[in-house]
DNA sequence: CCTGCGATTGGTATCGCTAACATTACTTAT
DNA sequence: ATAAGTAATGTTAGCGATACCAATCGCAGG
């Protein structure tokens, strides 16, 4: 009262967002504001009666909740940051759809960003990430930066690592094992008869799982007693052109070559093109095989033989492993192996 | 001073974040909150002296600032939010990761959602956007839900609208004219004395700007005093086999075709295969032209031809009108027509 | 030596919401 | 009928930062 009556102490005024806000509603509604907090969260716990009487006061202010002050007030908020090596990528960008959706519908907020396969800017990222409370926090593969271990330690927050599940998680993992998917891919190769076969992939130093596929290839020829026929380590991300000059230079490898395996379907679906343009048969003179299953593979000529990650279901059981934790639970198993298909088609 | 004495008050213990906050800052560089909270704003306004104490301790304590404390009592968050129609669109993956980078520069963070073409979702995206106070919202396209523009209107902050400029604008937009697009694309269909001119989309009813390019592409015709030879529009999102598929049909049109236009590359690269398989030539028999100069678009076989977008240049020149506009200047032209390049390789 | 001004720095009151604790109404057990 | 429990709701005090206003300092001008 000394805030009306005392002139010396005018009461300040504030910017305020220019909403309703939760208060305006529970007057309106003729109940207190936890009570109304309470409806939005756990409607569960309010009588039919108040829940009527709010929501229809939520309508008629066209409420929209400050999330930035939920999270404040609840030391967590509603935001699931995700941190992949890039958004451009189709892997990453099916698996993050698939989770956005899915944590929607949990009323969770994805912030994604690209690390660009670099770990020192993958440690900022993950900073940034934690400035906002998030609830959980998805990171990409079992290599982080430097400092990730100690930031992701002091936060204690439910963390999953997706598509890879060879490595200690820090907490859940999902996804599945790349060096088996290569040496899957090679004994394709090697049942069907070759035996000079080429490995094409691309930044293999920084994604990890690329080279991973490709150790997975050379480790099931060495089992064979064969090495690679050729070895290519292209320096860009996989694209159409790298993929069709590198494997045009591979061509001409001392004592030939009758397959090669790519990192990335994007590279084969190069090689392809370059196989047409030069006359090569595929498979009889080189056979090839992808990875990714990407939309094209399953159409183009000849059709592409590869490797199906399981995009998609990475994104939903990261989800599903996510919801259950915050809900409480301690799901098991925390490493989450979904395997990757072969898909059998023309090429190889 | 009761806090501490009065044994029927113990002080209420909170739940914390459990991070060092930024008066623990400010004890340890012996100054107080509001001068922290400026050297990380407005650092120019602060003494080097202190500037430097007070970074010294920041870097000690690992101090995170709370971006939900800043949000909450400035009203105003870091956050832009962005609504795309997929983000597994690679032409909106593009542009949001360029987007990203620039805004990341500044310390603004990219909320971003798919509302997958359904403006409803739309509609519920943005709301829940604005519950996170965002600095700014970015959209794509005119055509919004049937509440955006009110919530807009209440809401009052930047917003920038994407990948089109032929409307009207809330605020400020950025892209290029697809109807115009679609009339170049024909009109060079034209110029190479393709008469019989089929016309292939996706999602026409929803995709407002590749039902813009195809309308650009039958208007040219008309101005030519032509009609497509046939149109087929598919119902699901582009992807190769529709393309193939839809194409392979419209080869039985009765008087045939001598050229189609596609409203996306993915559809144009089907049809690529489709004509391999069916010994069609292309452009000889039939002249195939695309939308979007995605990777493969240079590298196929014939190469296609195709309207090059600005993609990533949308998304940086997005993020230079969000920061004038955030620094208080009213950039003019409100509307950035940024043109569609026709590359014109071997298909037509 | 005092006044006035700009440049720095500090004190305090919120921002809108939720955790913790308190209270009330209403059952059910004894 | 009374105690004891349960469900529903309310009161209070922050969460960690920034806006607003006030105070201090150093120096030029009179």
């Amino acid at each position: 009262m000394a805030r009306d009556s005392d002139p010396a102490k005018p009461p300040r005024t504030r910017r305020r967002a220019g909403r309703a806000t939760m208060s305006d509603v529970a007057k309106l509604a003729g109940v207190s504001a936890i009570t109304v907090s309470r409806l939005l969260r756990e409607s569960d716990t309010v009588s039919a009666e108040l829940a009527a009487r709010i929501r229809d006061a939520i309508d008629r202010l066209g409420y929209v909740p400050n999330l930035m002050a939920g999270g404040l007030a609840a030391a967590k908020s509603r935001i699931v940051g995700v941190v992949v090596p890039s958004i451009r990528n189709a892997f990453f960008a099916a698996t993050v759809d698939a989770l956005a959706a899915k944590l929607d519908a949990r009323g969770l907020a994805v912030l994604d960003s690209s690390s660009d396969y670099d770990l020192d800017r993958e440690d900022k990222l993950i900073e940034t990430m934690l400035a906002w409370n998030p609830a959980a926090l998805v990171l990409t593969g079992f290599v982080h930066g430097p400092r990730t271990a100690a930031i992701l330690a002091r936060a204690s927050l439910p963390v999953v690592e997706m598509w890879d599940v060879a490595g200690r998680p820090f907490d859940m993992a999902v996804g599945f094992d790349h060096h088996a998917a290569g040496r899957r891919a090679a004994r394709h190769l090697l049942s069907r008869g070759c035996r000079r076969v080429g490995v094409i992939g691309a930044i293999l130093g920084k994604d990890t799982r690329a080279a991973a596929r490709c150790a997975g290839v050379r480790d099931e020829l060495d089992r064979a007693g064969l090495v690679p026929a050729a070895w290519t380590d292209l320096p860009r991300a996989s694209n159409v052109g790298d993929g069709a000059e590198s494997f045009a230079a591979m061509l001409g490898t001392p004592g030939g070559i009758d397959a090669v395996a790519f990192s990335n379907d994007v590279l084969a679906l190069g090689a392809l093109f370059e196989c047409r343009r030069r006359g090569v048969r595929v498979p009889d003179d080189v056979a090839l095989i992808g990875f990714g299953d990407l939309d094209f593979a399953a159409h183009c000529l000849p059709s592409l033989t590869t490797m199906r990650p399981p995009r998609e279901t990475i994104g939903n059981e990261t989800a599903r492993m996510l919801s259950a934790r915050l809900d409480g639970a301690s799901p098991e198993p925390r490493v989450v192996d979904l395997g990757c298909e072969l898909i059998v088609r023309e090429s190889a």
